[in-house]
DNA sequence: TGCAATACTGACTCTTTTGTCACTATGAAC
DNA sequence: GTTCATAGTGACAAAAGAGTCAGTATTGCA
């Protein structure tokens, strides 16, 4: 099975997944607007501060692309736009809350470790 | 909070789950791993034909940093060398399963527009 | 002697991704 | 007419990641 998508061949559907999530900043963008819906761009940006505008915005674009998130534009000035996560982009909480779970896991054992070699 | 995890800071343990996960081979490794363990390197090899032997080699290293793979050496010639999910890394199965699960639904609706783009 | 099998490393290049900087547009308020 | 706020683009530089190629070690066997 070969499946195509944007000038691109994957071969499995999980590596399909991984080309819409894998993304500097597409999980934690995605975590934001599963926790609050929808966002403007410069909320996000004050939720994720370490990311800068122009990347927001080019991760934003590609989930738009993708149509994982909606992009709706208020014809207003100075510009409102508002995103929010679409029908298919909702498909993604199991993946992000599992992610969460692991990294608060495999945190610990890293924080069990330093412990136990304090200890010694 | 902030998280110091070899030589690099992390401000959530979601990124620190990616730190983890991310890499070309690595969810396709673990896939592998939880389907059929242990796995020696040709073997993996076989199963993932795209990954070359050097790319392969460089991630079961950084898996197995992160304590996420064990690797044992069976003292023997020709050399012998098993792979097989630590029980941390057993914790990744929900991410991997999501990350399947959402492959599917996406290819699906990727199709239905394929579909939908004929038929118009 | 020379080759086979397996797992692996070093040094390098190439590509992709990420980050930075300066810049644009709009209309209202002062 | 200058300034503000918001969302955005273009062009480039830097860094990270992925991929390639040639080479190593071991021991048994023909």
């Amino acid at each position: 099975m070969v499946i195509q998508y944007k000038d691109k061949q994957y071969f499995t559907s999980k590596d399909l997944a991984l080309s819409v999530i894998g993304g500097r900043w597409k999980i934690a963008i995605i975590w934001c607007l599963l926790h609050e819906t929808p966002l403007r761009l410069s909320e996000i940006q004050k939720k994720l501060p370490d990311a800068n505008q122009r990347m927001l915005i080019r991760q934003l674009r590609e989930l738009e692309e993708d149509k994982i998130i909606t992009r709706y534009v208020y014809p207003v000035v100075p510009p409102k736009v508002e995103y929010k996560l679409s029908e298919v982009g909702l498909l993604l909480e199991p993946v992000v809350t599992s992610i969460c779970n692991f990294g608060d896991q495999f945190m610990q054992t890293i924080e069990q470790e330093a412990d136990s070699t304090l200890v010694d």
